[in-house]
DNA sequence: GCCAACGTTGGC
DNA sequence: GCCAACGTTGGC
């Protein structure tokens, strides 16, 4: 099983917004870039997944499971944007912040801190069980 | 609010 | 196919 993190500024679609859609979950639409979109291609149902809030709180918030594989973007006629459905699994006791991961040598590498652009990113083992543990969460 | 980084577009 | 111009994202 792969593990990935969704971006996302909490003013546009939050955490709060995720759970309240309960395990219906919700597209991940939007994006428009396609290294985000080949990620969301190689997602398998089941996958799990950090949700990362951008802009004022830069912190990751939560866990998301992968409920379906990628599908045409409902938002968009354009047949080359896919995206994938996600639900809510449980939120981190405490949030793992940017400031965070850059203080952790560890993390280093993580997509996170190299290419602060991508809104939709892959997350090694080993970085999955580290933030996890940082952020007080069953991987 | 600014600016750096990066992706995309379009002219040649 | 290259590259300059432009737009967008996101950290600070």
């Amino acid at each position: 099983m792969a593990h990935w993190l969704f971006k996302s500024e909490p003013s546009t679609w939050s955490w709060d917004d995720q759970v309240a859609q309960g395990d219906a979950g919700e597209e991940w639409d939007g994006v428009r870039n396609y290294q985000a979109r080949n990620f969301m291609r190689d997602m398998k149902k089941g996958d799990t997944g950090f949700f990362y809030h951008s802009q004022s709180e830069k912190a990751v918030v939560g866990i998301v499971e992968v409920i379906a594989e990628a599908h045409p973007d409902s938002t968009t006629d354009d047949e080359r944007w896919e995206c994938v459905d996600i639900r809510a699994l449980r939120p981190l006791a405490r949030p793992v912040t940017l400031a965070d991961a850059k203080a952790r040598p560890d993390l280093s590498e993580m997509a996170l801190l190299r290419n602060s652009r991508l809104s939709v990113q892959p997350v090694t083992e080993e970085e999955w069980r580290i933030v996890c543990d940082m952020g007080g969460v069953e991987p």
